[in-house]
DNA sequence: ATCCAGGCCATAA
DNA sequence: TTATGGCCTGGA
């Protein structure tokens, strides 16, 4: 199947995208802005706002930005942020054969992408997302936008949606704040984390753009030598903002599924689920680990529960 | 109401 | 190298 593009003005229209589910990939918890607006969805992508609908078999995206872009650099953020170039459909066949639960986990939602965020954004953002809820991660991040970003909403999208939208903030905004301020907008103990972060990448002493080029291993040590970063949020970062699906981040559901799935062990160690993915799932953990995440917490949440629950 | 969460750090063995 | 307690507080 190939693509058809159709340009208008700020908009953007994508028809024959195979294996693509818009509404589960932008709430499966890979990404913490956007927001439900009817049947549309809203978020803000490395400074563009914009509106995204699953419409007729065809992907819409619109440009609600103070300043738009213009339409090379728009149609180019939209395929580099869903990964619109590669051939998903083809990924999914390849786990299929793989592994029989994550064809299961496929199966049951198909289309889930991997997202290309902001490398920066996507760092503060897990780091906030340790212990702590959906919900809360999201207030705290729209928290620390509206105090330490730059207003992102047009005009008319302020008039037409009744709110303002802000950009995600630089490190040289964060640290222009202080711990407190980071602290009161909900980011609580993680606050020092991220102040520190702020402090670092803007005096240049960590480079989220030189770790990006770094072999696989070297980057996932470079991210976890940093301050509030242990080997999750390093690989979620990987993951979510470097492109490197080897990558296999173990929160708590991925370590029921794979203590109670794949190892049959309730007590297996987090290096013995990634030396298992990584044997099973290779170039494509990341994505095994996207599917199983989503499959395990809706449809299979009450009984890994359980399985945990009688493990005890 | 309580109760605990999509980890990390420090400390201890 | 692996195990344990503490962190803190917004939501369920």
């Amino acid at each position: 199947m190939t693509m058809q593009l159709e340009i208008g003005t700020n908009r953007l229209s994508i028809h024959g995208v195979d294996a693509f589910d818009l509404a589960n990939t932008l709430t499966c918890g890979q990404a913490f802005r956007w927001w439900r607006v009817g049947n549309a969805y809203h978020g803000v992508v490395k400074g563009s706002l914009l509106v995204a609908e699953w419409r007729d078999e065809s992907l819409h995206v619109e440009d609600h930005s103070v300043t738009k872009l213009c339409p090379d650099d728009f149609v180019g953020l939209v395929f580099d942020y869903f990964g619109l170039s590669d051939d998903h459909a083809q990924r999914e066949r390849s786990l299929c054969k793989r592994d029989r639960i994550v064809a299961e986990a496929i199966r049951y939602a198909p289309g889930i992408r991997i997202l290309r965020q902001d490398p920066w954004e996507c760092l503060i953002s897990f780091i906030i997302s340790a212990r702590n809820y959906i919900p809360s991660i999201m207030s705290t991040i729209v928290r620390l936008c509206e105090r330490f970003g730059e207003r992102v909403s047009s005009d008319e999208y302020e008039e037409l949606f009744g709110t303002r939208r802000y950009a995600f903030p630089s490190a040289s905004a964060l640290s222009d704040g202080s711990v407190e301020s980071i602290e009161s907008c909900g980011a609580s103990y993680r606050a020092k984390y991220i102040y520190g972060m702020a402090q670092l990448v803007t005096t240049g002493g960590a480079d989220l753009d030189l770790i990006s080029k770094q072999p696989y291993e070297e980057a996932r040590e470079s991210l976890m030598s940093l301050y509030g970063v242990g080997p999750k949020i390093a690989e979620c970062v990987l993951l979510y903002s470097m492109g490197r699906y080897e990558a296999f981040p173990i929160d708590t559901w991925i370590s029921r599924v794979m203590r109670f799935l794949y190892l049959g062990n309730p007590r297996a160690s987090v290096r013995e689920m990634h030396e298992f993915a990584r044997q099973r799932f290779e170039d494509l953990a990341g994505f095994a680990q996207q599917y199983l995440f989503h499959w395990a917490r809706t449809a299979k949440g009450a009984y890994l529960r359980t399985l945990e629950q009688n493990s005890r």
